[in-house]
RNA sequence: CGGGGCGUAGCUCAGCUUGGUAGAGCGCUUGCUUCGGGAGCAAGAGGUCGCAGGUUCGAAUCCUGUCGCCCCGACCA
């Protein structure tokens, strides 16, 4: 390519609207370009990128065996009314009338499209199992879309979909799948962590996610440093402790007035934050009240408590003024002793004693509060998040936090949606089951945000050689006034085009600054400086885009290859 | 959805408080000089100040509405 006839509108200056690093430097770059609230155009440059993660994608699926369809962006309403998702997926779902007023969706996922098409085409067990992916345009109304093609509405996924006569078998593809997946991540050239994940609403049981590692991720990871476990916190488990020490302190009303807070109370008292247990109150499965006992220093899982078989699903916080009503006190004064609801209590909370809670009345506290003297719970479960310093939950190493952005997310969905849809295939009884299924996502334009999340310096994008849009750049010094730089440049770039390189000629006659500053900031990874300098040693300049310095070598196209393999 | 902020040239912004004929830098065009880290000089092109109402002799500026965009929040006892 030769870049004066290539659109590289790059930019000194910041865009205002850009607040990470990777959505500031595809944007300087020129290589999206907004259009609304997380609607993108990927421009020449851009899409050279977006393909090249595609391509590695279809690639991967293909060698494991999927099959590539393309469906319709567009769905009828009737579908997602037969999955019960027409109501779930709520403001998330983009909704359309056609003409006719009939209701359609523009789709987040294509689980009940694949379902439909599938219950169609699939009657016999000797058609299983099967795997059909697509790389197309997704659109989801996002709360609240940012950081440029990181979180968009509009975006570009591979989902994969497969159906299976047996448990055992979607377990097997399952595998099978993450192997391609962690083939993928490792061709784009990031560093990754393969985590457990919650299903989220697509539902299902078994989940991992891939995620990027990256400072400006939105997922906090829990890994566990000297282990092999790997969580993304919202669902990483938390193991029973052993019970409390013996009581050692007495049950002590004390006055605490305007401390609401742990950590006010906390503070107050002079009592360290993970020897307070607090109160949540929450609605029950019945509709009555429900008090989830936690540490001070802890979180609430909000999922892990959504799907506790006693708690409202999803997690919904009591109205204050109910609280008021049913406890006599204020929010910010409760604890479990003397507690008018049933209270389940997290794991780590249940294994205090001599705590200090609430006491049911404004403006005091407990301290000396003991489980089994003083208070009681109906049950122990695992509701917090887990914290930094955890022990592992599979007991082998310590969990460290980290943060990944989400590139791509595999799920054993079971019977879930054929059920729901009433897919059935005959058996070699001639019985009519269900089959089993499995669905897989990469977050195709977001990966090209993540790697730059992850591989940038102060001048720019450091694209690996897997995904760049150039591998190479040449950069004639002088080109104008000298014939020799000139000839040597466009002998060289014809070598390399006849070679199969990615080459770009950097033939719009610029000045060396901006030419570096350009190649730079666009983030090829390597750069070709020929000038007569060189020239009249025989050499060019080679510099390799993260090296520190730059090397000379052999004016040959046999040497800038050997560079290129190295 | 709640709260806050911002819409002025392709981009980044000033001007608005205190109404009085539209500005800068970058970028772009042309010419000359320059040419190994985003060159200099000169001359140009480019904006119905988001949109719609209102107040006023007069509105980018004040008022109302509306649309768009950005940020924060929606994990709390």
């Amino acid at each position: 390519m030769r870049l004066s006839r290539f659109p590289l509108a790059t930019t000194k200056e910041m865009p205002a609207d850009a607040q990470v690093i990777s959505h500031q430097l595809m944007q300087r770059a020129g290589y999206i370009r907004k259009l609304g609230a997380g609607l993108y155009t990927w421009m020449p440059i851009g899409l050279k990128v977006l393909q090249k993660i595609e391509a590695i994608v279809r690639e991967e699926m293909n060698r494991a065996g999927a099959l590539e369809t393309l469906m319709p962006a567009i769905h009828p309403a009737e579908l997602w009314q037969e999955s019960g998702r027409w109501e779930i997926m709520g403001a998330e779902m983009l909704r359309l009338k056609d003409r006719h007023g009939a209701d359609f969706c523009y789709g987040p996922t294509h689980e009940e499209v694949i379902v439909h098409t599938a219950r169609q085409d699939i009657r016999s067990y000797k058609q299983l199992p099967i795997n059909y992916y697509q790389i197309q345009t997704k659109f989801r109304d996002e709360r609240r879309p940012r950081f440029g093609v990181m979180r968009a509405r509009e975006f570009i996924m591979k989902d994969a979909y497969s159906f299976h006569m047996t448990q055992e078998d979607l377990a097997r593809e399952y595998e099978n799948m993450r192997a391609a997946y962690i083939r993928i991540f490792t061709r784009l050239g990031v560093d990754f962590r393969a985590v457990q994940a919650d299903s989220g609403n697509i539902g299902g049981s078994a989940s991992e996610e891939f995620h990027v590692l990256a400072g400006a991720g939105e997922d906090l990871l829990a890994v566990a440093e000297g282990g092999s476990y790997a969580a993304n916190v919202e669902a990483a488990i938390t193991k029973p402790l052993p019970p409390p020490a013996a009581p050692g302190a007495a049950l002590t009303k004390v006055s605490t007035p305007g401390q609401k807070t742990c950590e006010q109370v906390s503070k107050f008292l002079n009592v360290p934050l993970s020897g307070k247990v607090k109160l949540l109150v929450v609605k029950g499965v019945e509709g009555g009240l429900v008090a989830i006992a936690l540490r001070g220093d802890h979180q609430l899982n909000e999922i892990k408590a959504g799907k506790h078989p006693k708690l409202a699903s999803p997690l919904t916080m009591a109205d204050p003024a109910e609280v008021q009503r049913v406890f006599g006190a204020e929010v910010g004064y409760l604890g479990p002793v003397g507690c008018p609801v049933p209270v389940i209590a997290d794991h780590a909370a249940a294994a205090i004693a001599d705590f200090v809670c609430g006491a049911n009345d404004n403006d005091h506290h407990y301290t000396g509060a003991n489980w089994g003297r003083d208070a009681s719970y109906v049950e122990q479960a695992d509701l917090r998040n887990i914290v930094e310093g955890d022990a592992s939950p599979d007991g082998v190493g310590t969990i460290k936090f980290y943060r990944g952005i989400e590139g791509g997310h595999i799920f054993q969905l079971g019977r879930k949606y054929t059920q729901a849809m009433g897919f059935t295939v005959l058996d070699e009884t001639g019985a009519a089951v269900t089959p089993y299924m499995g669905c897989y996502g990469v977050g195709v334009s977001r990966l090209a945000a993540a790697v730059i999340e992850q591989k940038h310096d102060a001048a720019g994008i450091v694209w690996p050689d897997a995904i760049a849009p150039f591998r190479l750049l040449i950069c004639p010094i002088g080109s104008d006034k000298s014939p020799a730089v000139k000839e040597a440049a466009e002998k060289l770039y014809a070598e390399l085009l006849a070679a199969g390189v990615e080459v770009a000629l950097d033939d719009r006659g610029q000045r060396p600054g901006s030419m570096f500053a350009d190649a730079e900031l666009i983030g090829i990874p390597h750069r070709l400086v020929i000038g007569d300098k060189g020239l009249a040693t025989q050499q060019f300049e080679y510099k390799q885009r993260s090296a520190a310095a730059a090397e000379m070598i052999p004016a040959t196209v046999e040497a800038v290859l050997a560079k290129l393999a190295a």
